[in-house]
Formats: C-alpha cells, structure tokens, sequence
DNA sequence: GCCTTGACGAGAA
DNA sequence: GTTCTCGCCAAGG
C-alpha cells in the first residue's frame, strides 16, 4: 500500500482542481501547493491516476508552454482547452489574459 | 537491487 | 532568447 501516493495524488488532485478557469499553474507549483517540494515530475503520474475529470490542461510547464510535444493530439486539446477558457499563446508560449484592456488602449487609445 | 523513464525545473554557457 | 546539463524522485523492467 502506497501511502505516500496516494496521499499525494489527493492533495495534487485538490490543488489542480482548484485552479480556476483562465489561470494556469507549472508543475512545480502544483507540487509545492500540494505541500511536495521537488515533486514536479510525479505531479503528472497524479493526474494520469486521476479517477475523475481534472482541470489537468490548467498545468503547464514553468516556462509557460505546454508539456506535450507540438502539433501531438494531446497539445492540441490541451490548446483548445485554454482558449475556450480565453487564454491566448503567443507562438508556443501562454499568455494568461484576464482583462486585455491594456491591449484595447493599445489599440484604440485611451477612452478619454 | 540496479537501470531507465518521465505531461519537470533551475542555473549555466 | 535558446540550448545544455544536472538535480529530483517515485515507478516499472
């Protein structure tokens, strides 16, 4: 019986599935919010163990790109995932939009 | 027990 | 910014 597992499973599982939409988190943040430093590679096995649907496409890598390789049928529901949760990419890497009114100021200029 | 494998990460070159 | 190298640590052969 692996306790240590399955334990850690929970707390990666509760930790995932507490990100919330349009925000992503590295592996290694996952792992420390679970409370395992140094964990980020098993973070991974975790959500493979998952029993029930998780929010796994809300991980990433720290560098902010996706962990799979490009163009595979895994990145790409991975991307589509998070653009329907209105992240964008730039190129490969993640651009976490939460209010893009920066960019309409760019765009349009200032309101007033 | 030893060796290899990973949906990884951080620092160096 | 990009590419290499090394560190991590459980799992599976």
């Amino acid at each position: 019986m692996s306790q240590f597992r399955d334990k850690f499973d929970h707390r990666v599982w509760e930790v995932v599935a507490s990100i919330p939409p349009g925000r992503v988190m590295g592996y290694g943040e996952v792992a420390r919010a679970a409370g395992f430093p140094r964990y980020s590679r098993m973070v991974s096995a975790a959500l493979g163990r998952s029993p029930d649907p998780l929010p796994w496409h809300r991980v990433v890598r720290s560098n902010r790109t996706l962990a799979f390789e490009e163009g595979s049928s895994a990145y790409r529901e991975q991307a589509q995932l998070l653009k329907q949760e209105g992240v964008g990419f730039d190129g490969l890497k993640i651009v976490e939009v939460e209010t893009d009114d920066s960019l309409d100021r760019i765009l349009w200029g200032p309101t007033d």
